[in-house]
DNA sequence: CAAAATGATACAATTGTAGTATCATAATAA
DNA sequence: TTATTATGATACTACAATTGTATCATTTTG
């Protein structure tokens, strides 16, 4: 019942740790001291970050990531849909099949229902809201 | 980001059957044949249910399932509680170690805010909410 | 060309959920 | 008292997701 995974707390750390930066630019290694996260782990992330056009990045000397999008537009849940795909707190399968009571199931209207309210939380979470040295 | 298991699920199902019925005692083969949910598999939730004391079960010809609490006094928290342990959608902990910034994390107050919502929510859900046929 | 950085990708470990199987025990009724 | 019908207890297996590791390729800069 964890509503964000490592990964996504990881991500998240990790960008806000690259927006509260002055710098431009920061590698991996630096995020690693800063964050205290294993190295091949952060690495893996910040790759999916930077394909997924959250993050810029440059190879070489000086080369790091850098943020693609301003704190203010990423959302926590832009982060959750990449790590931990699409939104839902209800499932409805039974090995593989939907659950032929998805219609009337009143259980499931009430969870679509916190779903909806949880969502729209999630949604109100940037990335700027939990930076907190802005300069 | 399932907020509730099979288990879980089974057991509400389980728990709506039983207070529907009429009879005061059903069993555990009864109860497969109207839900379709795996025979052994729905026997265990049963057995917890009935150690957990939201059921009363009576052994030999003519034994089964009773309800103890009446539905309006069971919660689906009550049964998450049972099946999936304490309602946290925070975990905090890398490494089973608490993560050391528990305390000013941003994040954690934002997603304990959510957390509260939610789980204030979950407990307004009755069993007698999700029953269909009331007699 | 060497060093410093990321890119791609395959593999392994751990955990939690889901489900199965088996035998013991108790209650009822013939 | 014995057969039947039910639950009680418990150990085991399967599967999937999460979490993490390891390795080599590629690009950029000096």
């Amino acid at each position: 019942m964890k509503l964000i995974t490592r990964n996504t707390d990881y991500a998240v750390r990790a960008l806000c740790c690259i927006a509260e930066q002055k710098q431009e630019v920061i590698s991996a290694d630096h995020l690693v001291k800063s964050l205290e996260m294993p190295r091949p782990f952060l690495r893996k992330i910040l790759q999916i970050l930077n394909k997924e056009g959250l993050l810029n990045s440059s190879k070489g000397k000086g080369g790091g990531f850098a943020l693609a999008v301003s704190p203010e537009k990423i959302t926590l849940t832009d982060v959750m849909k990449i790590f931990q795909g699409p939104l839902k707190l209800n499932e409805c399968t039974f090995k593989k099949k939907v659950c032929p009571n998805v219609k009337d199931c009143l259980l499931k209207k009430k969870i679509d229902e916190i779903e909806k309210e949880v969502i729209l939380r999630l949604k109100a979470i940037t990335l700027e809201s939990l930076i907190i040295n802005k300069n």
